[in-house]
DNA sequence: ATAAACTATCGGTTTTGCCGATATAATTAT
DNA sequence: ATAATTATATCGGCAAAACCGATAGTTTAT
């Protein structure tokens, strides 16, 4: 075993950034030390990893194979270290969760609750030292690509090479109003007429964003089209703005929970069957799953 | 990331070997270095990982907790310096293999070259660079569990700690005699009566032997004692022995495929139903899938 | 009580890892 | 075409680390 934990480092930085200039700036290290450890890490491999075209470096076929090993390896390293940073006991590893809003914002808080009760005692200091990066879905997938997070939770599938996507649970759209709007006082009947609901004003997400994308295709099929009102930046705001009157909105349940118990908010029937969207999970291929990291999966489900 | 491999290597020797003095043996290091390096280990990581007791160092809580990672991560480091040792493509990565003797023998030989004839060019590289080693379930488990192989195959399960028994195929066993055997000429009807087959002397493996088990359980529910004749140690002394009259078996079918074939044995035909057992395939769950082996478990379905 | 077996520590040597400076080479700008 | 810029690779030198042999200090076995 000659090869070392710090080559595959340097090697790994090296092949993110595409230079030993970048890399030696992001870890920390001379040019000439990076250079070097590249060239004594092909050397004791006996392979080239690059190709030098030029002034360039440019991974090559051997190196591309290598990547994800070293990546993984050296995850697995960082997951020891940080495992035994703070002493913590066997499976008391902080987790290190990405996710998208609408699934950070109102499923994970739940969800890490639930985890959290399930532990024994030690459940508190886990939860308590796990960090969740809140993103859209192209970045939760990619923090878990480059093995910065342990696992991600999306609204749709990702085609990241290196992570997989299991399906992980149903979420239900729905659709709803405020108690004063029209569409609920306007139906004749319990289910509000297709005609009504195309005259209605929709509280959309901008476009790109995954919830905007699910709720247009849940809805056209139906509506055909929908009468756009404001467009705004977050499902929160989209739910505020539907109880405050300004038109009417297709959200996860788990978002418009808390307002239609109340009763700020009010769900809007149809005809047709209720709309749903797969959750994903994502973990990235070649991770190493830990005890802590495997309850954890185990509890999602 | 303060950790290096060398550390983790040294850590793990010391955790099986149970000593600074035979873990500096086993891996070529002076007594003194190693205790410094599992001291300096202990030092980064914060973390007591034996209990010293007099004279002995224990491993704790700890320190078992650890040594599965670092036998993953030393593990996965030595499958990248042995893909490169010999300045191999990408997916040839020579395969490490055990097998218990039946399996060894007779249904791996067929399984490596079909293997070898699924893969393009570089095929009879790979397969050519393998190795297999055969011995009995427990070492096949251990050597598994040790990452000193790749994947293991048995003819039971198995409950090493921390290595994954699949169920892979099914095995059938077969009653066999030579042609001139009286079981084979006394009997009346197809089937032959479990009256001639309780008076037949049986050829075993020897006590302890999986096969020899799998063998007694399949017909001691239908003869309830068996006359036990010459107890020999390997299955292909049994087979010859059986085609020379020396008295009757029963045996894996891939074992006696070819003297049934050609005509050395009879299959002697039971009224009770075929007795199968399953064949497992062996694989630690720490262990990183590496391309390669991934296509050859894959044709192993 | 003595011997044997084992870990931890110490001094000293070799090896490794790293930096700064610089040589070399390719690209880009003038 | 030439100069400026931007890379990688290499060299000398230094500091840290890895390692060895010897040995001190314990515990276990006889």
């Amino acid at each position: 075993m000659r090869i070392t934990f710090r080559q595959l480092q340097i090697f790994a930085a090296v092949a993110l950034s595409g230079s030993t200039i970048g890399a030696a700036e992001s870890i920390s290290l001379s040019q000439s030390a990076t250079s070097g450890a590249i060239n004594e890490l092909e050397r004791t491999l006996n392979t080239r990893l690059f190709d030098r075209v030029g002034k360039r470096l440019l991974l090559n076929e051997h190196g591309r194979d290598l990547l994800p090993h070293a990546m993984s390896l050296i995850n697995g390293a960082e997951d020891i270290e940080r495992h035994y940073a703070d002493h913590l006991l066997s499976s008391a590893t902080p987790l290190r969760l990405a996710a998208s809003t609408t699934i950070g914002n109102y499923v994970m808080p739940r969800l890490l609750a639930s985890f959290r009760d399930s532990l024994a005692g030690d459940g508190d200091a886990v939860v308590a030292k796990s960090r969740m990066l809140i993103a859209n879905t192209g970045e939760v997938a990619g923090a878990v690509g480059r093995f910065e997070v342990d696992v991600g939770f999306v609204e749709g599938p990702s085609n990241q090479p290196d992570v997989r996507a299991t399906p992980w649970m149903e979420d239900e759209l729905v659709i709803v109003a405020a108690p004063s709007h029209s569409v609920v006082h306007d139906r004749t009947s319990k289910v509000t007429s297709l005609r009504i609901l195309r005259g209605a004003r929709w509280l959309l997400r901008e476009k790109g964003s995954g919830t905007r994308d699910a709720v247009e295709s849940a809805l056209t099929p139906h509506l055909h089209h929908l009468q756009i009102g404001i467009e705004l930046g977050d499902s929160e705001a989209i739910k505020r703005a539907a109880a405050e009157g300004l038109g009417i909105t297709c959200l996860s349940r788990w978002v418009v929970a808390d307002f239609l118990e109340s009763g700020k908010l009010i769900e809007v029937k149809t005809s047709w069957p209720t709309m749903k969207r797969q959750f994903y999970l994502l973990v990235h291929m070649k991770k190493q799953i830990a005890p802590g990291l495997q309850r954890f999966l185990d509890h999602c489900n």
